[in-house]
DNA sequence: GTCTATATGCGGATAGAC
DNA sequence: GTCTATCCGCATATAGAC
């Protein structure tokens, strides 16, 4: 045969997840991917149909990352520890992983959001958060833990800081939602 | 003169205002400022160097809405009252034209964060969770309700929330804050 | 299975006509 | 002061050679 095996779904994924995860793109392009594997752009649709399909496939690898991030701070029985620990365990994929996290949380891939792995990832906050509520399933609360966390990863990354910090504004946000969810239970 | 002028910078800068609120788009091509000006592309060179200029026109632009939406919630004489108002106005910013909003936070624009109406936002956020905490230049507190409403914006405009949507997580987050406040002054 | 070549589209920016 | 024409670069995607 003229032209050798150089490629696989997996090598090409792989590819993409450490361009995007290592690289200060927001986006990632099949020439970007194509030219790290050492090939041209056109090779890639042999194994993804278009972009939205290799994209598809980051966003979810990207949250498998996030829940095995996540699921090695659910390890604690005490809730105040688990708690404490998925918040840095949140903030450290975030941090770690920036462009991975942003590309997950803009929900720009349609159907990423309906996953298992989603579903899990929410899952392992929901009762991260409820278990210092003392409230099975307590929406509340994670959807403000998350809102809190969240806008912390993304407001730190962008410098919006400064270079004074964010002045412990971390733990202060945390002692509060402790604070008021332990009031609660 | 067989061209009359159509042009200038302030009509230019408020169509590209427009054009990024109105639109889902996340950024502002010269082409398209231009066609909504029923002008061509080259032609808004006359008034701005090159696109850079433009962005950070818009940013400006952009902060001082922001700051003029924040400073209407400051009237408020009850720390509480105010740290609440300035919650929904900060809300109903991001909400109403959250690319602009959007497109601020992302600091993309080199020199926007350090301009004086960034600092007068800045301020009238420290100042209202200051009054609630009862201590001045709360920076900690301040960060941390920064974090949580961006957060909360965000994720609510990207649709994380779900069909379920946020089931009182705003609410929560808010209580969670002025109780810790309370408690520490 | 990968290649070259190409079609189409978007974008910023400049030169020079009018 | 605005225009047309053009250059450049980036992107996705396809057709057909090898």
């Amino acid at each position: 045969m003229a032209y050798p095996k150089l490629l696989s779904s997996e090598e090409i994924l792989k590819t993409a997840v450490h361009l995007m995860e290592s690289g200060n793109t927001e986006a990632i392009s099949l020439r970007a991917v194509a030219s790290a594997l050492g090939v041209k752009a056109p090779s890639l649709y042999r194994y993804f149909p278009d972009k939205d399909a290799l994209e598809l496939a980051v966003a979810d690898e990207a949250l498998r990352s996030m829940l095995a991030e996540l699921q090695s701070a659910a390890t604690m029985t005490d809730p105040e520890s688990r708690f404490r620990e998925t918040v840095e365990a949140y903030l450290r994929f975030a941090r770690e992983r920036f462009q991975l996290y942003s590309f997950i949380m803009q929900n720009r891939i349609p159907g990423a959001y309906g996953s298992d792995v989603a579903k899990a990832v929410w899952n392992l906050l929901l009762d991260a958060t409820s278990g210092v509520s003392g409230q099975p399933d307590d929406t509340a609360a994670a959807v403000a833990t998350w809102s809190f966390l969240h806008g912390y990863a993304t407001l730190e990354h962008s410098g919006a800081f400064g270079v004074s910090g964010p002045k412990g504004g971390l733990e202060r946000g945390v002692e509060a939602f402790l604070s008021n969810f332990y009031s609660r239970a």
